[in-house]
DNA sequence: TGTGATACATGATGTCGATCATGTTTATGA
DNA sequence: TCATAAACATGATCGACATCATGTATCACA
């Protein structure tokens, strides 16, 4: 039962999408080979002609998830806008994998971290771009910090078990993060 | 093999700090219950005379970590000066909970979130104290915006794989919720 | 168009870990 | 002091899951 050459690459690309949507909805513990293999439209036995072990599909379904999240530059504000809203909580399996996997991803293993570390990089690039220009260090500061409160706020209101508080969370945390950045619009 | 009531309320005790540090350390998922019996040394059997399941130690574990971490009332700035250190960074098993395993305690039972949120009601509560007193709304948006922030560092910080990278995460935070705390030291 | 290698399905295997069963010791209350 | 039952150790059980082994169909190149 081989399969052409097509193929082959899309369902590499179907195994990993599966994995990203699946670990960020259960985490990476909760996930079986096999359930990973069967999103995919596949059955487990084949895994390993794709990859070597369940950790090498963690590290690159990261790799993966990491790379491509913003298409268009945004200023800090607009992005801060999006990422802090009742939709986003509510789809972790498709919403930022930092906010769903952050504290087990350290645990993962050196590629795996190697792969958020990349993450890191890029997002407080993008958001330094978005927080008025490149060689201001304050626009640095602006896009670590806002980062920080925004993944920091998604985790803990998706933690509450009161939807209340949760959006409360969310709310002021939106209205924290622009008390002092929002003048600056820096469109790129 | 009997043993007296004191010695009895000390093993419960035994077992929810090693399973504190265990779960924080390694995640729930990592760890065994034979593992956390060991720590507490105590054999694995034994266990089932403490809690029903796994599950139960994990919510009974959150819960105990989440009563009693701050025994007075501080400054917003001087929490985030405590928190945003290297040293909590490197002490994942004795540091914040939420940092430890915010992501992964959203999906455990209900009862372990049930802890989480009245973890984070009672850090919000004190932050906001903190920050400027009582009947302000400001002070509760420093507080909720800040422990954001100081949560969502920290994850980063852990996350990466360069010290240089997480350490500026660190300072930025800090620099970044300064910014936006002012002055008032609101000593209660 | 034949032929070999490849991609996959099916079906083991082996380990690990949660939970249970049983026996032994000894604190506790009468 | 004695009887009882609690607290724990030891040793199953049982399922779940990562990983491997084998067979088969068919794409791809000659």
């Amino acid at each position: 039962m081989r399969v052409s050459r097509e193929q082959v690459a899309e369902n590499r690309r179907r195994i990993l999408e599966a994995a990203g949507r699946l670990f960020r909805e259960r985490g990476f513990g909760a996930v079986t080979v096999a359930e990973v293999m069967k999103a995919a439209g596949l059955t487990h036995g084949g895994f390993y002609g794709y990859f070597g072990s369940k950790d090498e599909l963690i590290a690159a379904a990261l790799e993966d998830l990491v790379v491509a999240p913003v298409p268009k530059p945004v200023t800090l504000e607009a992005y801060a806008d999006r990422y802090l809203t009742p939709e986003h909580m509510a789809d972790c399996a498709g919403g930022c994998p930092v906010a769903a996997l952050g504290t087990d991803a350290g645990r993962q293993s050196p590629q795996a971290r190697a792969a958020m570390t990349e993450g890191l990089r890029l997002q407080i690039a993008r958001l330094g771009e978005g927080a008025g220009g490149e060689r201001n260090a304050t626009a640095r500061q602006a896009a670590i910090g806002s980062w920080a409160a925004m993944v920091g706020a998604m985790i803990l209101a998706r933690m509450s078990d009161d939807p209340a508080l949760a959006q409360q969370v969310l709310q002021e945390t939106r209205a924290f993060i622009g008390q002092r950045v929002g003048d600056e619009p820096g469109e790129i």
